[in-house]
DNA sequence: CTAGTTGCAAATGTTTTGCACAAAC
DNA sequence: GTTTGTGCAAAACATTTGCAACTAG
C-alpha cells in the first residue's frame, strides 16, 4: 500500500511533484491542451494553473484564491473558479467533496487513490489498495451495474492528533 | 452480500422497514429521545419525523418538503431543516453527501452499507460487504490512524440504465 | 479584427439564523 | 408561566453567470 501526507495551512510552495511531472511540466501540457481546444493562454489563467501546481495539494477555492492574490492581486474569484472547471475539463485537476461545506482540489496524478482525512487537523492522507478496486469491481458484478467512477473515503484522528490533547 | 434497491423520485409512503422497526416505533423512540433532552413533541416536528420515516428511503429536504406539505401545508423549511438536524442528533437519521449540490437524508439503520449511485436516474443502491470493512480497518493500521467512519460510494450506470437508450 | 477572457457585481441554490409570535410542558 | 418551537424573511455560504471592457492570436 502506497501512501502520501500532506498538512493542510500555510506551507511553502515547494516543488510538487505528482507521479513524474513537475510544475513546470504540467504548464507545458495546459498549455497544449489549451491550444488543442482553441483557447487562449492568459496570464490570470497561468498565474491560477502555476500557483495551483506548485503547491499540489489538497487546495480548496479560497486557499487558492488567497495564494494567487500574493503573486496577481488583480485576480477574481470568478476567474479562480472557471480556471479550476477548465483544469478539470483538461484532465489535470481531480474535484474533491469531503465532509466540508467547500470542494478541495487536487492536482490530477497517474493512478486512483482514496483518501483519509483527520477530523481534527484536516491533515488528507492519500493511500491506494488493490484490493478495494477488485472487491469494487466484484460489487459491480454483483449489482449488475456499470462503474464510471467511485471514492472512499476514510475519516478520523491521524497518528499525531490520536495522541495530542483536544488543541484549543 | 445483501443489497437493497430503492427508485427516486415519485412512490407510494409504502410501510418502510429498515431493519426491524416499523416508522410508528420509530416514532416511539423519536419521542423518547426527544424527552430524554427535555425537548418538545409538537404538530409539525411529528408530522416531519412521521413522513421521513415511512418514505423511508434517501430523500432531499426538498422532497420530503414536498411531501410533508401535502399532509401539513403550514410547515416551512427552516422546521424541515431543524427537524433533519434534530433527527440526526436523536441517532434515527444519517446524512449522505453524495455527488449533488443537496445533501439525502436516510434513516439510520441497523448495520454500516454502502452506496451505488446511478449517474443517469439517481437510484441509489445499497449493498454491505464485510471484506471492505476488514480492509479498511487494515488500512487505518497501517496509516496509523484511528476511524471514526467512513464512506465508499460507487457511481455509474444501473441495470436498467445500461441497456435503456440515453433517456431525453 | 474577432473570438475568447476578465473582473465586477448580481444571481443562484442550499442551508442557517434572527426574531416576534405561538405552543408545549 | 417559562421554555422551547414555529414561520417568515433575511442572511450566510460556496459557486455561477451576465455583461461591458479587455486582450491574445
Amino acid at each position: 500500500m502506497a501512501q502520501g501526507d500532506e498538512a493542510r495551512g500555510p506551507e511553502p510552495a515547494t516543488v510538487g511533484r505528482r507521479g513524474r511531472s513537475t510544475a513546470a511540466e504540467r504548464m507545458l501540457t495546459f498549455h497544449a491542451r489549451l491550444r488543442e481546444r482553441g483557447l487562449k493562454s492568459t496570464g490570470p489563467r497561468d498565474d491560477i494553473a502555476r500557483v495551483f501546481f506548485e503547491l499540489s495539494r489538497h487546495v480548496s477555492a479560497e486557499e487558492l484564491y488567497a495564494e494567487v492574490k500574493k503573486i496577481n492581486p488583480h485576480v477574481g474569484y470568478a476567474t479562480i473558479y472557471r480556471t479550476l472547471k477548465l483544469l478539470k475539463e483538461c484532465n489535470l485537476l481531480f474535484e474533491r467533496h469531503f465532509e466540508e461545506g467547500q470542494a478541495r482540489y487536487e492536482v490530477a496524478g497517474e493512478h486512483h487513490h482514496d483518501h483519509f482525512i483527520c477530523e481534527r487537523c484536516g491533515r488528507i492522507i492519500e493511500f491506494e489498495n488493490s484490493e478495494i478496486e477488485r472487491i469494487q469491481d466484484s460489487i459491480a458484478k454483483h449489482l449488475g451495474v456499470l462503474l464510471t467512477h467511485h471514492k472512499m473515503e476514510l475519516y478520523g484522528l491521524c497518528a499525531e492528533c490520536r495522541v495530542k490533547p483536544p488543541a484549543p
